[in-house]
DNA sequence: TGAAAATGTAAAGCGTGCTTGACATTCCTG
DNA sequence: CAGGAATGTCAAGCACGCTTTACATTTTCA
């Protein structure tokens, strides 16, 4: 499953520190989902659309 | 994280085993979604709603 | 250039998503 | 009413999502 976060948080200009504090979950976090090394959790992925102002749609891409 | 598969299953007259075959997860999975026992998986969610035709968000609400 | 910030990665640990198998209960319907 | 279909639930087991700690590498910029 794909994602664009990287593009959507390099748009606004925030480190993956950033991001991660918006999201309340870790920096390594934040990295491993960019890197595509795993899939967030639903409730996650309903976080990071929200923040972003997207669809979950928008986000992942199967 | 609510959910409506139930009512969108029931629409459709399908037993939780057809819902099952067709996502391709067991019939457990599926009643223990339906009892918000727990949250899918990103990946199950996007076949969920691919399957019913809606978007993640009309099934799944936080 | 050199220091600070940002990013990448690893390991160990915990909780959860999903499995199979089995069994109990409820609901239909012939 | 009886028997099958549908649903609910439990337990054991495996893989993944996310954590913390720690350290290496890359990028940025004064």
């Amino acid at each position: 499953m794909k994602n664009c976060i990287q593009e959507l948080r390099a748009a606004r200009k925030w480190s993956q520190a950033d991001l991660a504090e918006q999201l309340d979950v870790s920096r390594q976090t934040v990295n491993a989902l960019e890197r595509g090394r795993y899939d967030p959790s639903l409730p996650l992925a309903f976080r990071i659309a929200r923040l972003f102002g997207v669809a979950i749609e928008d986000v992942f891409q199967p």
